[in-house]
DNA sequence: TTGTAAGCGTTATCAA
DNA sequence: TTGATAACGCTTACAA
């Protein structure tokens, strides 16, 4: 007595025929009388017969299902990357299991297991800041597992992957800061150990020796856990005991942004015109500041929307992962706004 | 070649025993000799035996997924409400199956065939706005079929739901503004079409009425679209032209709130000496804004998880579903900060 | 304590 | 043009 629980047989039974040419009428199969395909049809469609995917997944070993791994669900930038993947998805037919690590290597270990007993059919994955060893997933990719990573790209020879131009992020922000006169800026960065902390670093320091300025060692702070409250205490500590003060600050995160802002404002520093200062993800909540906070874009939705394409051509087999060596950069965009620009 | 390929066939051929009996080995089940038991075990371990959920799912015509249909994936609440679906099912071995209707009925629709053709275990869903007619849902209802309403709550006889107290959000918002000592509360209502927002607006009724309060209807302003800009010259006409000026807002939401931020600052009226304001979802901006608005916390993690375990309990017969006849309603928390009291 | 066999819903292969 | 049969991986009467 359960829903679309017709199954073929049930047709067949109906229609005194076989199992087997109900399957073939039913996918339209060459060697099927018109007469039959209509009948079969007709009783399939009275009976409110549904496929069992299930039963599809076993006979074929693929699960029409890909599986998703993320850090976090509440983040701006994750839940639009997640959108651009269910987006994709569902218009290739595909549906997507999502789990989220919290951060933890050891769920993210067994949501792969989970995962794979469900017979996904490959992964999209973002693994969490405290994975050091990738070697849950290049297992995987040893057997043509398909993968694709996003965000955070490991270092795995083979591993396909797609990124945002953290680098030149950072580098765009920065020289915007210095055209706008700032002279001593300072970089709160994200974990060391991610490759788009470094990115942006990189770019932070690239921008000043480009323009002819010093990078001052001092003035690069790491702020783990890109907390507002942390980055608060940071720039507190720069702007009080540093030798020589910033006059702006450069982010890895619009969070750790708000964080500087607050130590600026705590000073008495007016900003943007004594301190300018920008973020990094352009969050929702960056145009609602006061003053409106500058940043750097992330394309999320593409980004999503990219992986999901890639893992699904790389599952149908459209495209080869080996032929894909290079990370696929996905462009940022400075949005300038209030913070950072002087009158 | 394929990955843990390991099957309970190849572990009894390893050992030349039959698959029932690894079957119950692994199991644990009674009277199955230790000595057996540790052998299969043994080699299970030795080829990363790992079982096969769609096998196991076809056998049992269960999956241990659920579905969940939400509007939109991109919006902090709805994310809050996800993630707490997520960490239930996962904590009690459920995998979770996301699609987005982006507000569209047929992709709702499409979405519950697909989901059922993976003989999904039961369904999660908040509707969307166009949702008018319920028979999609009341069909798999008929049958017994486990469906958990959240948010949204539809008109229909026997449907489990679990929405928010937006009365009483809305009432002890005003409450508190009248207790801070706010004489003229004006209110910036959401679309007067959604449930939701005629109870806040009740909720903002009935505090002002307890309170020995007049309502001044001309003080009531519906906000459709809930931008920031529509709130701004909502707000900025209420101040410049109404007869009694407002000295506070409640805003059925936070960008509303922000918008009437940036009135009140236009005309130089310092908040919240001159101007109290409260907003209503609590959204992570909240905190970051200067001065931080108070605003109405709704348990969007909460609701996650609590549908969810109302989910997984129907499903696992653990509670009847008649015997839950009112939706579940849960507590919203006023979330007092700078904007709203008074030094 | 263990094995045999049937069945969950489908489809591919072979035969008719 | 159609049917019979086996198989995907697992569980479970029933038999031994």
């Amino acid at each position: 007595m359960k829903i679309g629980q017709a199954t073929i047989k049930d047709i067949a039974k109906e229609l005194g025929v076989s199992s087997s040419t109900v399957s073939r009428a039913l996918k339209d199969y060459p060697g099927i009388s018109e007469e039959t395909k209509r009948k079969v049809k007709e009783v399939a469609e009275r009976l409110n017969y549904r496929p069992n995917a299930v039963a599809l997944s076993l006979r074929k070993s693929r699960s029409f299902t890909i599986g998703v791994i993320i850090p976090e669900v509440v983040h701006f930038f994750f839940s639009t990357v997640i959108s651009g993947i269910e987006e994709v998805a569902q218009a290739r037919g595909y549906n997507v299991i999502l789990t989220q690590s919290n951060e933890s290597v050891d769920r993210e270990k067994s949501s792969i297991e989970a995962m794979l007993s469900n017979q996904i059919d490959g992964f999209l994955v973002c693994f969490t800041k405290e994975t050091k060893d990738f070697d849950h997933f290049s297992k995987l990719m040893d057997f043509g597992f398909p993968i694709v990573f996003f965000d955070r790209i490991p270092k795995l020879e083979g591993a396909v992957s797609v990124a945002v131009d953290d680098y030149k992020g950072g580098y765009e922000a920065v020289s915007h800061l210095i055209e706008q006169g700032f002279q001593n800026i300072a970089h709160l960065s994200g974990p060391k150990s991610l490759k788009i902390s470094q990115n942006r670093e990189r770019g932070y320091r690239d921008a000043l020796y480009n323009h002819g300025m010093q990078v001052n060692e001092e003035f690069i702070r790491e702020c783990p856990t890109g907390t507002t409250e942390e980055a608060f205490s940071v720039a507190m500590d720069l702007l009080e005991n540093s030798k020589s003060k910033p006059d702006a600050f450069f982010a890895s995160n619009d969070m750790a942004a708000v964080g500087a802002m607050r130590a600026a404002r705590k000073l008495g520093l007016r900003i943007p015109d004594e301190m300018g200062i920008v973020g990094f993800s352009n969050w929702q909540f960056c145009s609602m500041l006061e003053p409106s906070l500058s940043s750097v874009a992330q394309p999320g939705f593409k980004m999503g929307s990219e992986s999901a394409t890639l893992l699904l051509d790389l599952i149908e087999k459209k495209i080869e992962g080996s032929s894909i060596k290079d990370p696929i950069i996905l462009n940022t965009e400075l949005l300038v706004r209030n913070s950072s620009v002087r009158r």
